[in-house]
DNA sequence: ACGCTCATGTCAGGTACTGACATCAGCGTA
DNA sequence: TACGCTGATGTCAGTACCTGACATGAGCGT
């Protein structure tokens, strides 16, 4: 007889996305989630920092393909260096990741703490790319501002990946939405 | 004899800024700051939703002059309208608010906590900016992108103004900064 | 003198989070 | 087999954030 059952850390995850889809962040305790997996409340604070980091492992994983990304980009202005790694990063969300990424980003859209958070890792993210720029050799503001506007296409080509009725690939919607941006700033 | 002095929302603010930069964000509670401030701990939870927002009180007014800004300027482009506003916000960081906006960035820059309600509250200009370019009758797509673009124009902008030795206005560093952005994206 | 308003105080309570210590299955090793 | 180590989990006590309900009392109009 096992005394605690593996995976404890994914049931966590699977059980904390359905109650707040269900009642809300605010109306879901963490000793709820930790009951729903079979644990305890203080097993919940081992594996996640806090209530809300638990709809964000995996975040890491998601900058490192973006930074890698960046490294391993053909010689090429920031932009476009940006602009490859956006490309490769959208390995992350295949397509049968569409419908579960609508259905996190719905509980997050509905809670300001839970945006915060998922501001941060973004932020976090334009960090670590504008530091991979630098590395590279970029001009400090130049490699700021090409990451942030690398993170301000992501976040503008994913909400309208997640939206109802969109088809194409993430990979596409970025591409356009970069079009996009680069015209408005032509002018 | 008055039962309550008048200014304790300012006090409280005073107090905040003053113990957070002393002795940290987290180790500083709002019981503390209340009796600096010669109130209950109740009372600042009255002022202010919690105790990150005792540090963000007035950002509504930041956004106004933003928005404000962008539907007062002339009809041009979204993003040339963003650098219309961009400039007329400048006013709400004058000469002699630069030292007090350093110690202030300083303690956000120290805790996580506050540089995710400081992201939150850009995420909210940038949201406002889009609905007045859309009020304008822009793209959705387009606003977002102008908007984004002119906020992470304001955080690389701001970041420098308030740098050791930088001599420039916020408005110069902004100009040049938003030039930057156009060559970036001009290739 | 009366009552209204409104900022503040007081108190009880819930929830997030933490530190310290206990438990016990699995596993290697003598 | 017996022993002890490891590591995930449980238990418990405690702190701090935040909220709802109710009390207090100065200022003000009538």
């Amino acid at each position: 007889m096992v005394r605690w059952q593996p995976g404890a850390r994914e049931r966590l995850q699977a059980a904390a996305l359905e109650r707040f889809a269900a009642e809300g962040f605010d109306g879901t305790t963490v000793a709820e989630i930790a009951a729903t997996a079979g644990l305890t409340e203080r097993t919940f604070f081992r594996h996640f920092a806090d209530k809300r980091e638990v709809l964000f492992a995996g975040q890491d994983e998601f900058e490192r393909l973006f930074v890698a990304g960046i490294e391993d980009a053909p010689d090429a202005d920031p932009m476009t260096v940006v602009a490859t790694a956006l490309e490769g990063a959208t390995a992350f969300f295949p397509e049968d990741r569409r419908s579960w990424s609508r259905a996190r980003q719905g509980v997050i859209d509905a809670d300001p703490g839970l945006q915060e958070r998922e501001l941060l890792k973004l932020s976090g993210l334009a960090v670590a790319m504008t530091d991979a720029l630098c590395r590279r050799g970029a001009d400090p503001i130049a490699a700021a501002l090409a990451a942030e506007s690398g993170v301000a296409v992501f976040k503008v080509g994913f909400a309208t990946w997640i939206a109802e009725g969109e088809q194409r690939p993430l990979a596409a919607i970025l591409r356009a939405v970069l079009g996009e941006l680069r015209s408005l700033l032509a002018s």
